[in-house]
DNA sequence: CCTACCGATCGGTAGG
DNA sequence: CCTACCGATCGGTAGG
């Protein structure tokens, strides 16, 4: 009788996942070694070879993880308003929420993708793509119409806001839920009617 | 007679610093080799080493070089006019128009500060402090007085701002320098009016 | 004795 | 799931 696959295999397979995120970010994909994944993991070398086939397909697991489950989050939110204000402050916020625990999946995704080739980068850029059209959309909305209807501009202006939601890591990692939401509410405010008006 | 240095020294240092930060940006510091940055530099490896003791300090080096220039720009702004929106929207410009050409470097700063000693992030820090509390000091003269009066609130919005100055990179890297006057004017528009006002 | 380089190779460690 | 290794390549340095 064939061995069966461990009951905890992927309980196990998250937690490689995990902990070679946070060495990826600490230590940098090119230094971080999979000796050193292994030790984090309290595991052998040969150990982590058996729930992956090399350091890149770990890496790959990692980014497509985080990311398919951001696309699930922000793709998947129901809007109990239809004021396009509204909507934003829900989607604006829901970013934020979803990268609370992720700041080492965030920060190899920024700083580790071009170790993968150029395929695999397109089925991560496709993730992103995803939620992103969705952010898109909500500004879409709320902008004039000289930018709603002018791809460039509409996209440029949809970089920026997603400018400051994928630069909060760097100044703010450890943040909880309700700062999250400050911040969410912060940009949205922002968005919305400028500095002068923030209502904070 | 005692040799001199060679004339074109410094030269020479300037054009390993700008291959080696291609290179950092491209494969990842940790990934890239000397002989990487050698064969770049069309030198000898061993040259390499003649101007920098290890592959630490050449990072060291282009990123100090890389923020002391930023710092310089920015802190050594003048104004024409007195008006804050006017101020604001001269500094959002030339941040753009100083990472012109820089994204190697700036890629690497984001990617591999990480890799140095405490210690020498400090100072790369310290340069980022000088200049970004340029940018915080115009935001303040805009902002509402529970915002300006508030540090924990004002650093928000500065980092905010700061993120789409510097999440910029990732989507427009190759961008002329009217591209960047005009995302520049995108920014200062949003920050000072909101999306619903933007002027393009 | 100096600075400016070179070809060759060191001791260790990487991914697998 | 481990120890024991490999071909190759790493950052850094030798003599000249």
């Amino acid at each position: 009788m064939p061995r069966t696959i461990a009951k905890n295999h992927d309980t196990k397979r998250d937690a490689i996942l995990k902990a070679a995120a946070k060495l990826f970010a600490s230590e940098g994909y090119g230094r971080a070694s999979m000796a050193g994944v292994a030790a984090a993991c309290g595991i052998s070398k040969a150990n982590i070879y058996h729930y992956y086939p090399s350091k890149e397909a770990l890496l790959f697991d990692i980014l497509e993880s985080h990311l398919s489950e951001l696309r699930d989050r922000i793709c998947g939110l129901t809007y109990d308003s239809d004021a396009p204000e509204d909507q934003l402050r829900v989607i604006l916020t829901e970013v934020l929420l979803a990268y609370q625990g992720a700041d080492a999946e965030h920060d190899v995704l920024l700083s580790a993708t071009q170790a993968l080739p150029e395929e695999k980068q397109e089925i991560l850029r496709q993730y992103q793509r995803d939620f992103i059209y969705e952010g898109r959309a909500r500004l879409a909305a709320i902008a004039p119409e000289s930018v709603a209807n002018d791809r460039a501009k509409l996209w440029a202006l949809t970089m920026l806001v997603f400018g400051m939601l994928n630069w909060h890591y760097k100044w703010n990692s450890a943040a909880d839920a309700d700062t999250r939401r400050a911040h969410a509410k912060m940009i949205a405010d922002l968005v919305i009617g400028g500095v002068p008006n923030l209502q904070v």
